[in-house]
DNA sequence: ATTTGAATTTAACACAAGTTAACACTTGAA
DNA sequence: TTCAAGTGTTAACTTGTGTTAAATTCAAAT
């Protein structure tokens, strides 16, 4: 069988949620239809025809788990899109905040070759502009080790690992802050009952909300190069 | 109205069809039919939809004739693609006569962003990688003077204007003579009866044959330069 | 002037991906 | 233990784009 670009996509996205949501590899088909702007419906019929195909395993009214065969189409759809994202920002210099949506439509269409070429071009890069680690040509995902910013512990230096949110209007309000992915810094202090957390950056001070804080993972200098 | 892709590419090629044939401004479903690559019936359906728009008007068994609207949504079309193939070509250093495809999936959904961008990266060329004129941001498209090499005067000067084929094979065969757009060279003799071609490159000679040599346009070296 | 064959259009249907509405399952609390 | 609330699934319809088969129109040749 033959994947259309939606059916990637669904592999794509269920492959994300299982990896963030670490713990039991089940994905709710409604966590899905949210993350795909979709109706749960729609979700449902996908899934059974991916499954058909063999990609996934579906318990239902539980969840669904990719299959080796799911995880590698979800791996190879995700390693095009965060490349293109790549190329936008390292080599046709948009800001690393505005290229999600763009890298989506043109990570469903950009042959092999291109991507590569792409690939090159941005030098070869280990992780996209969020942060997230790119999953390499033989479908293998480097494993990064971060935590939330809102659970790190103060009086230690950090450096961002990922930015965890689409929203555009947080991504700008971040950069706006220089905290983008590889910024370091020092946890100053987090107030207690989710109150604001101070950080020191190279120049000058930052104070961010609980609640932002959590869409920033961050780890030490040693661990952000990848593996 | 909302124009869907293939609304923009059936009007992009009723355009180029346009352009081709000049003479009377009809263009047949059948010929949309064929370089779309799809039914007759198909394209009739479309062009219903897109008269109602008012993109086009259809004199039924007789032919389509694009409208202002239809003309300037084509336009828009065909500058896309062509400023995708120039990017591909001038920046990724794909070759020129393997782009083709390429660019048709990528000019679909890039972003007019994304292709200002493009434009400026690739040095905000005035032809596309065949030689094809790229129409301006406004919505014109520049008039070439150029004729068929198997109808030009033997014994003069000329440049490849354009190469008027997507047959990779051909392209191949034209790139490996040397025979480019932009390519200068002398027409030695043309052979009656539709013989073969004769011509004098910068370094060495070339002959190929009638048919083929009607893919290639031609002009003097002071027409080459786009007005 | 008819006829006949090719070109074109209409009709009927296929299929992917989405929606809403109605029904089915699970589970925590009375 | 049962049942109400919340989730998940099935069914029926919509939209966009394609198909093949049948009918229609045009025009050229007898």
């Amino acid at each position: 069988m033959t994947l259309s670009n939606a059916m990637q996509e669904y592999l794509a996205e269920a492959y994300r949620l299982a990896y963030y949501q670490n713990g039991d590899p089940y994905v709710s088909t409604s966590a899905l239809a949210e993350v795909m702007a979709v109706s749960a419906p729609a979700v449902t019929r996908m899934v059974q025809r991916l499954k058909e195909g063999g990609y996934l395993e579906h318990e239902p009214y539980k969840g669904i788990c990719l299959t080796t065969a799911g995880e590698q189409e979800a791996l190879q759809s995700i390693r095009r899109h965060r490349l293109v994202e790549c190329f936008l920002v390292n080599v046709m210099r948009f800001g690393w905040h505005e290229v999600h949506d763009s890298a989506d439509e043109l990570g469903a269409v950009v042959s092999d070759t291109v991507v590569n070429r792409m690939d090159k071009m941005a030098g070869h890069p280990r992780r996209c502009p969020h942060g997230e680690p790119i999953p390499t040509q033989e479908g293998h995902m480097p494993r990064v080790t971060d935590s939330p910013l809102n659970e790190a512990d103060p009086g230690h230096a950090f450096v961002i690992s990922r930015v965890n949110t689409h929203d555009e209007e947080k991504l700008r309000y971040f950069d706006s802050l220089g905290l983008r992915p590889g910024t370091p810094f020092r946890l100053i202090s987090r107030a207690p009952f989710n109150g604001p957390i101070e950080l020191e950056l190279k120049n000058g001070a930052a104070v961010i909300g609980h609640e932002l804080a959590g869409a920033l993972r961050v780890c030490t200098e040693e661990d952000f190069v990848l593996a």
